[in-house]
DNA sequence: AAAATATTGAGACACGTACATCATTTTGAA
DNA sequence: TTCAAAATGATGTACGTGTCTCAATATTTT
């Protein structure tokens, strides 16, 4: 049995070294009472001295554990939240191996209420976990924790969170505008001049912390640019085009247009439309295949991202580490606020 | 048994969907032979059918399969290599509970024959899989191959492979180098002038493919920039001195400096001894305190980086993934190279 | 001291799969 | 038809842990 020293040693080990049995083993690791402390603290170091670990495999197969996780995102979207389905779709099939299976849920974010209805006719037995993407509302918070009461993995998921919260899943969006305002000012080089900021809506957090993020950068660094007041289109494309071409009439300066919204194409179109200086430069959000191509032809000067892929999967991997009530490798599940530019797409 | 519908098949209930047995079943599925072609393909109807797929953690536990993996890293290293070993003891415990332990090894790069010989003397019962970092060899390649037919999962890591092998863990230099030229380029603006490039040696791929980039990045889109020749430091700081200030007097038009050795520390802290115009733009690779800590003092404007913890965590799942003859997850496994300024660090 | 309670032990079964053995059926060839 | 070979079935054990039940102690209370 030399071989048997090398394996890692199973709970049976641990019960002989700390001189009890498997039950009394099994009530201290699994936290049940009616056990003296004199008796879990020898467990305990007997774990030490043995480096035990336990098996999660065998315990979730004796449990017959399932993940079975919920994305609920919002039913009307832009090709961000396309490219987020597409995620989930490629990993299912890889993460149904390890027992993990995810659903997609779509929500009218608009309405609160519905939202946090869904939310409460959730069970435990239905759904291990869900990742919600929705605005933060009083209604969608107290959801969040009724769930987590009841003991069902709740994680707030790309949007609009409040920075309060460290237990979420996104980029910090102050950051991501600050990337994009060292960029453009960057890359606009010496250049003075104005700066065109379109956004979809100044409504929602996301946009309200790339927008000071931005100024601020803008602000520190470089001085010779000047950030124009944000243009709202409200997804309307008619709207779109007027507010810009209005804006560019009055700003015969405009060195550089940054595009906030996570839908870049349809400003980027306009802009396209309207035949500028193509030094201008263009810094907009999320890669899409439209701002890949963008970048491609260099109508687009950079993109600040936010890997699709790696939010899910990092979305997938701490709803499985709540479940497991197990430590998450921090380091995996910073989002990384990514620079693309036409050479590293 | 309604709830027993709603769960996820078992070999049973794909033996019982086929009409054959239990034996059978497992005799398809782990490919054992003396059964039909007939009865095969009745069996994977039913897997279709039923979306049978097969419990991995049972499996593993039946098999008491596990996962030992090692990680052959160079004995000299940067700061760079160390950023790797510390992403791999930060994996451990977390892998630990997926049945996945790993180990570092430290070879003498220098001689690929110490390399190949250690590769030989590994067994299947020693060692599940193991992560390469060396230069490529021929003596390296064979052993390898030669890994692989003895059913021991090989991956070529980091460093200096041929880009004909799609089979490995880490990013495009090529591009990378690119990537660093365009940076550089924009950030210079409009200016003339020349550039400075500074290399620990050209001997490795890594340079090279990174020095091919740069120079065609710069060719294609900043004329106004002419890159000098690479200068080698051959990790020798009074050699890197005098070279670099020897450059910098016969070419008095440097705006920009281009440190593509994966340690900038040398470099950068002679260059900033020589107290250079800041407006020089500086480009260089891989995060490390050092370079975190210039850009935040804006001595440095852009990193070129590939993340340590993805490329330790991205070598252990398809380490995996072979070892469980499993489909990895590409777009997961894509190493992107990464694009650091003050603002995203 | 007796009774009640708290703590621990011993053992069995389950989870889904791998793997082995032996029995039975089917098939093909002589 | 008969027999051997091939194909399939039936069944048991193992993996490491969770979760029961019931018995055996140890400790406290009355």
């Amino acid at each position: 049995m030399v071989q048997k020293t090398m394996l890692r040693p199973t709970t049976k080990d641990l019960a002989q070294a700390a001189g009890v049995s498997r039950a009394t083993v099994d009530r201290v690791l699994n936290g049940r009472d009616g056990v003296l402390k004199k008796t879990i603290d020898r467990v305990n170091q007997a774990i030490d001295e043995l480096g035990f670990v336990r098996n999660l495999q065998a315990a979730n197969l004796a449990k017959s554990q399932n993940y079975r996780f919920i994305f609920a995102l919002p039913k009307s979207g832009d090709q961000f939240l396309e490219q987020i389905k597409q995620r989930i779709a490629e990993a299912e099939p890889v993460f149904a191996e390890d027992n993990i299976w995810c659903d997609v849920q779509q929500i009218d974010d608009n309405d609160p209420h519905s939202i946090s209805a869904y939310l409460a006719s959730l069970t435990k037995n239905d759904v291990a976990g869900i990742a919600i993407m929705s605005p933060e509302t009083p209604q969608v918070r107290d959801a969040v924790s009724r769930l987590q009461e009841r003991g069902i993995a709740a994680l707030p998921f790309v949007s609009n969170q409040t920075m309060m919260d460290a237990d979420w899943v996104g980029v910090d969006n102050r950051a991501a505008g600050a990337t994009a305002g060292l960029l453009l000012g960057q890359f606009a080089g010496r250049r003075e001049g104005s700066v065109l900021v379109i956004s979809e809506s100044m409504q929602s957090r996301d946009s309200l912390e790339r927008r000071l993020g931005f100024d601020q950068e803008l602000n520190d660094s470089f001085q010779s640019l000047r950030a124009l007041p944000s243009l709202e289109t409200y997804g309307n494309e008619d709207r779109a085009r007027q507010i810009i071409s209005n804006s560019l009439q009055t700003n015969t300066d405009v060195v550089g247009i940054y595009v906030m919204a996570s839908e870049a194409r349809i400003p980027l179109s306009i802009v396209d439309e309207l035949g500028l200086d193509p030094s201008i430069i263009k810094i907009a959000h999320e890669r899409t295949p439209f701002t890949e191509a963008a970048l491609r032809t260099r109508t687009l000067d950079g993109v600040i991202a936010q890997d699709a892929g790696h939010l899910v999967r990092s979305a997938i991997r701490r709803l499985k580490g709540i479940v497991d009530r197990r430590k998450t490798l921090q380091s995996q599940e910073n989002i990384r606020i990514e620079i693309l530019l036409r050479t590293n797409i």
